[in-house]
DNA sequence: TAAAACATTCAAAGCGCTTTGAATTATTCA
DNA sequence: TGAATAATTCAAAGCGCTTTGAATGTTTTA
């Protein structure tokens, strides 16, 4: 690798030296005056600051991280497994939340996209490498030991989501998925369906694990026993939707009621029931968890969906105003914000009439 | 704003220094030796590397970007417009596919979201923090001023799409819409449909301007007349193609086929239909451009999309490369790649019949 | 064997900021 | 008015690397 200099030699950029000539104070009175400092007279910061827009000067992002010893940037890594590169929309309404909460602060945004099995070194190549001053830990599974390797790097982090099983403490947004899926569950069953398939996201994701539990709590306090043979657990595409739809439509007796971890998962329910010539909300009823992205809002008067409904974005916004706020005070206390899913009635869930 | 140091001392880093102490050597030679550099010993430049793996040595990216004045960084920037604030999930697809690009060649990806009255300055003021290398611009429209600003900046780019009427020259990468809307239409006239709706993208966006080109000259050429109320621009959500699809119908004479700009729209169109007990392929045609997404995935035995087919990821990762090569060799002279749609028949397609 | 040529290593400068600690100027108080 | 205090400003060091230009060590050639 060869490194040449490309560095302002060239370009019409205004640094602190010549800035600092042209106003005749010295670097450190106009560093002071544009960062805000107090010791610095009114006067001078107001020359400073409009010498700095007349020269279009912004202090070198390079020299300054280095000299002040932060990156002001925050790390999302998006893994995609190696077989199927998926990459799920929900992340881009989730970023969009977060960076509006960057732009406020003046963080920047580095996004990683790394296969499974590389995550654990990216992490501790941005540690090592001291690149970010934080990480948003994404789609955390069952005891997931990336906390334990945060905590070992002491690299500020927030997790969108929890993970059960881990002792340790540490920040967490995540939506209350338990008593989403158990109010969703009891909603139906209150319209007197019996039999409620659940198309679920991967076994192994916390957020998965907490919905079929608050759908199996809901059916066991209704004395309604569990099928596991009506629960699907996969990666949460508009064709596993449809797939699993018809899996349970070629059961015995399939089920008058389906929820659904996502709108995506729904589409392709849809698309399944169309094509078995099933009315939703007539012939069965579909309730859903909706994480309102942005491409696929439910905007009718009333939402075609009954759902369960969260803006990922609002959880974004949120999981980046935590980081920020660790990163500013390191010996604060671990904190858990938790999300309350909002059940919205719309027209795919209706009272169970035995199909005729 | 003060910046307290939180620098290494805290942290169980090893800097160059510490290595080069404990290797015997200069910080000079052993810099060199892991970065490759010829005039070093190879037993000097493997005891390096092996001391390095051991204590688990990277160089500060802080310092090493200072030192040598670049970044390696890649800046994307995603408008979302304020009152709508959308994220556009082809926007994770292609960003994933330039990632891949990046990670060969360890350059970080910085993502920045604004609003669109504010893009301008975001390029103006990542020039002068020399915040990256390059910039990737996306979504360009008619007249895309901001490529004359990128210009005038001297900050390496490249386009994902074009902009008809800008005159200078620039790097992009491109999917063939015209031609990819002509074949379309073709299609769609061939099968002796006459009445072909098209539901579009925002009406200034370049790509639509080349999509309804192609169908127009499609339509000319079979000596169809153009029926403007037919044509329908607008953001690309699913709601829009169900909104579109029902004024289509509320026609006295509907069209017997429709064309989508995308993949969410034809969902959309769809759930119209099913509204209106229209079967899609049988009373009426549907072809749609799909960028392949890895959530939407049409992959039945036969699709269940006619679709005019390229892969946004892929376009992600050719554009990236771009920038890469001429990142690298400055002097180059611009380039476009210009990419073609695969026209793949699925079931949404059937030759017209008059609905009886 | 000495000079020339090559291979390897090094000390020190520099990247463009922030920050420390000292120096200067302005203000207050006795 | 002069000393003490407060308000500003400054010169220089340092952030942790890369890179220049010089120095040292080794091999080749005459």
């Amino acid at each position: 690798m060869s490194y040449k200099k490309i560095g302002s030699a060239l370009k019409n950029t205004t640094d602190l030296k010549k800035l600092s000539i042209i106003l005749g104070l010295s670097q450190t009175t106009v560093s002071r005056a544009l960062n805000g400092f107090p010791e610095v007279s009114e006067k001078t910061r107001i020359r400073a600051q409009l010498a700095a827009k007349k020269y279009n000067y912004l202090p070198n992002s390079r020299a300054k991280r280095l000299a002040s010893g932060r990156t002001m940037t925050i790390a999302h890594i998006m893994t995609t497994s190696k077989e199927h590169e998926l990459v799920n929309p929900i992340f881009s309404d989730f970023i969009s939340g977060a960076s509006r909460r960057y732009n406020e602060s003046n963080y920047d945004l580095l996004l990683s996209t790394v296969n499974d099995e590389d995550e654990h070194e990216t992490y501790r190549d941005l540690a090592a490498r001291s690149a970010v001053d934080g990480v948003v830990l994404h789609a955390p599974k069952i005891n997931d030991n990336r906390i334990t390797m945060l905590n070992e790097l002491q690299l500020p982090y927030v997790v969108h989501g929890r993970s059960s099983g881990v002792k340790e403490s540490y920040n967490w947004v995540d939506v209350n998925n338990e008593s989403a899926f158990f109010r969703a569950t009891e909603f139906l069953i209150d319209l007197g369906h019996k039999s409620i398939g659940l198309i679920n996201g991967v076994a192994d994701m916390d957020f998965a694990i907490r919905r079929a539990s608050g759908y199996g709590r809901a059916l066991s306090e209704n004395i309604i026993s569990i099928d596991e043979a009506k629960i699907f657990n996969g990666e949460m595409t508009e064709p596993y939707g449809y797939k699993s739809t018809f899996k349970l439509f070629e059961m015995e007796n399939p089920p008058s009621a389906i929820l659904s971890s996502s709108r995506i998962i729904a589409m392709g329910i849809r698309r399944a029931l169309e094509e078995k010539n099933l009315k939703i909300g007539q012939d069965i009823s579909i309730l859903t968890f909706d994480d309102d992205l942005s491409y696929f809002r439910d905007d009718g008067e009333i939402p075609l969906f009954t759902s369960t409904k969260s803006s990922v974005r609002e959880a974004g916004y949120k999981t980046a105003n935590l980081l920020i706020e660790s990163i500013k005070n390191p010996t604060q206390e671990t904190q858990g914000i938790l999300l309350e899913a909002e059940l919205t009635i719309g027209l795919s869930t209706k009272r169970f009439r035995p199909i005729s």
